[in-house]
DNA sequence: CGATAAAATTGGAGCGCTACAAAAGCTTGC
DNA sequence: GCAAGCTTTTGTAGCGCTCCAATTTTATCG
């Protein structure tokens, strides 16, 4: 191990090669494909490898070879922890076949997702997958294989779509608390289209039940702060309201708090139900029942399905929606009384 | 807009100067510096750009220029929101110079951290922040200015060190509820350097105020769970504990279910402080009170820090700790009674 | 108006690697 | 012992861009 305490220019293949006493291909095929080379060059390129510090060019390989292996992931904020089972379902599809990911953050509230985009296709992905509100210009003249994932509105033409289907999930939570005895639900709603997907869910299961359709806060936010809001409002205007189910784990806590300032208890008084299964809804302490997105399963389904767009690029986008999964916990249990 | 259903080869600058009847040099001087192009011309490249869908090819450009404006950042998890802060302060010190940070993380639990850093190594990042556990060889034979943020240990030799003063967040926390009149103060610690850090902070702070120190959790995790077992013991062997401090909120919500389990009010009968200022902590529901990091301040130094030894290569390896902020919240009050 | 400076544009070499055809080295078997 | 058929190794030509010196165009001024 030299130690280069002067600033060295960064050794190429060339430096392997005449260091290694071999030309310079056959240390670029030492790189790809270890195998074709005999043992003993092998190792003699090996050793000047770690004797010289050399990690190869990827700006290089990428030119030479104009593929990169890699697929670009495009979200809107690293707070929001959903794009973390997508990556990981995407990576446990993708690294069989020797891809990467590519993450790009949108800069949540500066709209950047165009930026965000560019960049990664300049990184020449060989895929995309756009994890945030998508815009319709995005990709315009590009014909790399791209899927939406997590959202529903706004698809660019030429692209795919995998998503939850949140109108099943907002069937699920009310199945749920129905199948508990619960006959004055009501529902905390938010703008935006994930929101306006579970509340039709909800409210198609509930009608079915024959009950009354109670929802509030469709036309605001869905932060806690609104949670709280919409419940308090739900609580006043139905006070025998025995369930209630939020549009997200974060307003269910809102949800909570206003219990909790009402006196109510949950369960016992209160059932309540969040959406997402977030690190939230799975702590010991609040312990709270969730639908979960199964956010897993869609990374995995775009991979596959990048991967065979990739491979065969006159493929059509498809369209698909995956079933969401109820994960039933502390914060919901039968009607009392 | 072309609209290429066939599958082209992506447009270069050659392309586009033929298409806008300049030379290529004259392209590539509009991405690079426009202003040293005439209107008339520069005007036809970018029309032509768009005609095209022209987007630059990263790599070439890393490569002809072997310089890439970007600083890579190892994280363990993305699971961890601390680096989300340390992020955001990250790119406001440095897109002023127009330099981009580049994510990688190094799988957690597979200990993949060598090559996250070789990764970002191959893409000619200029400089390297390393906000995971280092390992000692990770960047055997590199000269890329690094530093390793929020870690204190086995800091690689030649890497420069900017982290969260973990003693001192300690000894604020112990202040806090000594100034509020506790004196049978419990901490929840945990495994690993930084909770160690903090442990010796309380641990000072408390001996000066003469008070016994109680501290449990120090060979286990620190998991919600571990936090929920710690408060537990310090519950069981000293039952006239009035306040809690934990080395994370996770922990600290543990702490919060151990108080309702034992039918312990908060803040009446039990003072419950966390560290990280979480989103948890934030919440309102639980509107714990906290120590912050200010890894945003962390992110800034680090970057000021790099940027600093990009220019100065002769620059040596800065050891800085950031003071933590306290953000006191609902969970403390003055002891009652 | 021609000379001179300044601004705008261009050609060509080279960044570090891969791909592929060509060359060199090894085995066989008769 | 040597041709035939392998395997292993090597040259060479780009990949798409930047950089810089050289060239052309335009502006300035006595």
């Amino acid at each position: 191990m030299t130690l280069n305490t002067a600033r060295k220019r960064r050794p190429t293949i060339y430096d392997v090669a005449q260091s290694a006493g071999v030309s310079p291909s056959l240390v670029s095929l030492v790189l790809q494909n270890p195998s074709k080379v005999s043992e003993k060059r092998r190792t003699a390129v090996r050793a000047a490898m770690s004797e010289l510090g050399y990690r190869p060019s990827r700006a290089a390989t990428t030119l030479a070879s104009s593929q990169t292996k890699s697929i670009g992931l495009v979200i809107d904020d690293f707070r929001n922890l959903w794009f973390v089972d997508l990556l990981r379902g995407m990576e446990s599809a993708l690294s069989p076949h020797g891809y990467q990911v590519t993450l790009a953050d949108s800069r949540p509230g500066e709209n950047r997702i165009t930026e965000a985009t560019d960049g990664l296709l300049s990184m020449h992905v060989e895929g995309l997958v756009i994890a945030a509100e998508p815009s319709e210009s995005m990709m315009a003249g590009t014909w790399v294989p791209a899927v939406v994932a997590g959202w529903r509105n706004g698809v660019p033409a030429g692209a795919g779509l995998i998503t939850n289907d949140d109108d099943a999930g907002g069937r699920m939570a009310a199945d749920h608390l129905l199948g508990l005895g619960h006959t004055s639900i009501g529902h905390l709603s938010g703008s935006g289209g994930a929101a306006a997907h579970r509340r039709e869910g909800f409210r198609s299961r509930v009608l079915e039940a024959g009950v009354e359709v109670r929802i509030a806060g469709e036309s605001r936010g869905t932060s806690e702060e609104d949670g709280y809001a919409a419940a308090c409002e739900i609580l006043d205007r139905f006070p025998d309201t025995t369930a209630l189910f939020a549009a997200n784990d974060t307003m269910a806590l809102g949800a909570l708090a206003a219990a909790t300032a009402r006196g109510l208890s949950v369960p016992a008084d209160l059932s309540v139900i969040g959406y997402d299964n977030s690190q939230l809804a799975k702590s010991r302490y609040l312990d709270m029942s969730s639908v979960d997105n199964r956010s897993d399963i869609v990374g995995v389904d775009v991979a596959n399905t990048l991967l065979a767009r990739i491979q065969d690029p006159t493929l059509e986008p498809e369209r698909r929606l995956i079933r969401p999964a109820l994960v039933v916990r502390g914060t919901t249990a039968r009607i009392s009384g």
